[in-house]
DNA sequence: ACAAATTATTAAAACGTATCAAGCCGCAAA
DNA sequence: TTTGCGGCTTGATACGTTTTAATAATTTGT
């Protein structure tokens, strides 16, 4: 009933086991009559190839991990859905691990990895410590990284440049005319916040304003609520005439609490988000923000990975970075 | 170097490769004191079971499949986390397929899925055809149905109510005072929208209104930017006193078309929308909504799943139907 | 027409684990 | 002392595939 093997497709095509096998892995090296013959039996008898056997006898599996740290944000949800993409077209199976920032959560999905065997992993790594990842690639699995710049040559990495993106987000903003201008950031831990600030600076810097004029508001979530919090904040200690947020979430908590004051947006205030997501385009100010390459990360990462795979002598390991993209809409229009 | 094997640990505790075998899966069948000495063994080398080889002999392995029809809509995101939370509990591994709402992607899901011998299926069919699960079934691959109903009683599945939704959101609007309502939805196709729809023409049967009063404006995306197309149809074919949406996007963009003719929400025009995914609460005019519980969606779901599979004797199918919740925010307060 | 070279196919040996019948050992009952 | 018994452990086998060396079939060159 369920389990039909390569034997019996072998006896029913009149033809070996080892021609069955061929016919799946190599199907140049058999003639095309048999071919057709064992293809057709194939199909009569409904086989499917039993993937266990047949990585434990070719030593390796045709399915990757992907360990991110919080599948709920859409950026890991769009990235999730680029290595979806590129790994189906290839005929490998993903097995999705979602560490929540918990490195100990972290550490159990990789385990689960390595008992499956998988061919390599992609990881957004929720710390910085490499000596797990060095035990994993003992292992002769490939590990790569994902928006996290690897900072060793043997490590393939895909990144969007977050100080660039900052840059970009901050010199719209005096290029708008501000003149005073707030960072509304997440914890300052978070290499991504650090990045974007850094950027910000280097703006204000370039435009020959004093870097340390950047008024920064940390909190210590970055969802829509933290957002609103701190637009709270902002209103108490006076408004300055540009916020920048680290996150589109939370711009979108600072323009829910300056609408609900009465402060307009962009007149009195001018508004950037970071990442772009879907609602930055569809709140009731449409929000300027700073677009990533979510999609595309995702399917970039996963070819790197399966072509250090499938051509371990000739793979170079690179370290790519994306360029990030201004995206101009209501919320500094002005 | 990689790759060490129960003989290795059976060899280094001094015991055969059966009895390693049973510490991994009886340990209470061994004494303790080889039972420590062999998980000594197993720490000081490193030794990581090889998935594979253990599903090939014991004939089923410990992943399940998990096909959605859209991964980058914040529903299926939290079911899949709750699907993962579960999972990753009982020690097994998630392998993820995006379907994309087209039948030939999720059959090639299918077969992945059925490659990897999973030891069974967590789908949102994107359409009736039962036969094609039948045929994942005969392969003794256990088939839960993730926010759909089942119809057969040999089938779980776990679903919500939408018919309850539909009209709780209609009714409420009713109790509101509105007169004329308006029903946004997406292709009528969809099981979820006419669902949706058939509540609210009850809710207004049972307020003495005629069902046919409803204002139907059918869409054929479930975005934002159509729920803006649908503002602008609503504002020429004159205004609603309340408009209902199938879904939260589509109701994100229908509030926004309307602010933008100056109409105010919620003292022109009262609006629901329905999921209640977290930009409902972060929008300018925060939204009432229908909310379900799409985390323990995934759990409930799993956990039937594994059931069915750990207990086939005493497993008794069933068809989970979860009730939605009305919450309330700005957009109907008034 | 015959050897050589090429192409197709086969048989058998792994891969690492789980399982199960059989063996071992020490101890209580006879 | 013998017998029986129960708890632990072992050894051998099978799971379904890939792979390699060897054999058979076919073509090519002379």
């Amino acid at each position: 009933m369920g389990s039909v093997s390569i034997k019996d497709v072998a006896a029913r095509a009149g033809v070996s086991p080892g021609t069955v096998s061929n016919v799946l892995n190599r199907p140049e090296k058999v003639a095309a009559s048999t071919r057709t013959r064992v293809e057709r039996a194939i199909s009569e008898l409904g086989f499917v190839r039993h993937g266990s056997a047949s990585s434990l006898r070719a030593g390796h599996s045709r399915t990757i991990g992907l360990s991110v740290i919080d599948i709920g944000n859409p950026f890991f949800t769009d990235v999730a859905a680029g290595v979806e993409d590129v790994a189906s077209d290839r005929g490998y199976a993903v097995i999705l691990g979602n560490s929540s920032g918990d490195r100990m959560k972290e550490q159990r999905n990789l385990l689960v990895f390595a008992e499956q065997r998988v061919r390599g992993v992609l990881i957004t790594p929720s710390d910085e410590d490499q000596a797990r990842l060095d035990r994993i690639k003992e292992r002769g699995i490939n590990v790569v990284f994902v928006d996290h710049p690897a900072t060793r040559p043997d490590q393939c990495s895909v990144a969007v440049n977050d100080v660039t993106g900052g840059a970009m987000a901050v010199a719209h903003l005096i290029e708008g005319g501000a003149e005073r201008v707030a960072y509304v950031t997440g914890p300052t831990s978070i290499r991504q916040c650090a990045d974007r600030r850094q950027g910000a600076e280097r703006a204000l810097a370039a435009a020959g304003r004093d870097p340390a004029s950047l008024v920064e508001v940390p909190m210590t979530a970055m969802t829509a609520r933290a957002g609103q919090q701190a637009a709270e904040k902002l209103l108490a200690e006076g408004l300055p005439d540009a916020v920048f947020c680290a996150n589109d979430l939370l711009a979108l908590g600072v323009l829910r609490g300056l609408m609900h004051a009465g402060v307009r947006v962009p007149d009195d205030v001018a508004l950037v988000g970071y990442d772009d997501i879907d609602f930055a385009s569809a709140s009731a100010v449409t929000l300027t923000s700073i677009r990533q390459p979510t999609h595309r990360l995702g399917q970039v990462a996963t070819e790197l990975l399966l072509d250090e795979c499938d051509n371990p002598g000739s793979h170079a390991h690179q370290q790519i970075m994306f360029q990030p993209e201004l995206i101009v809409r209501e919320s500094t229009r002005n």
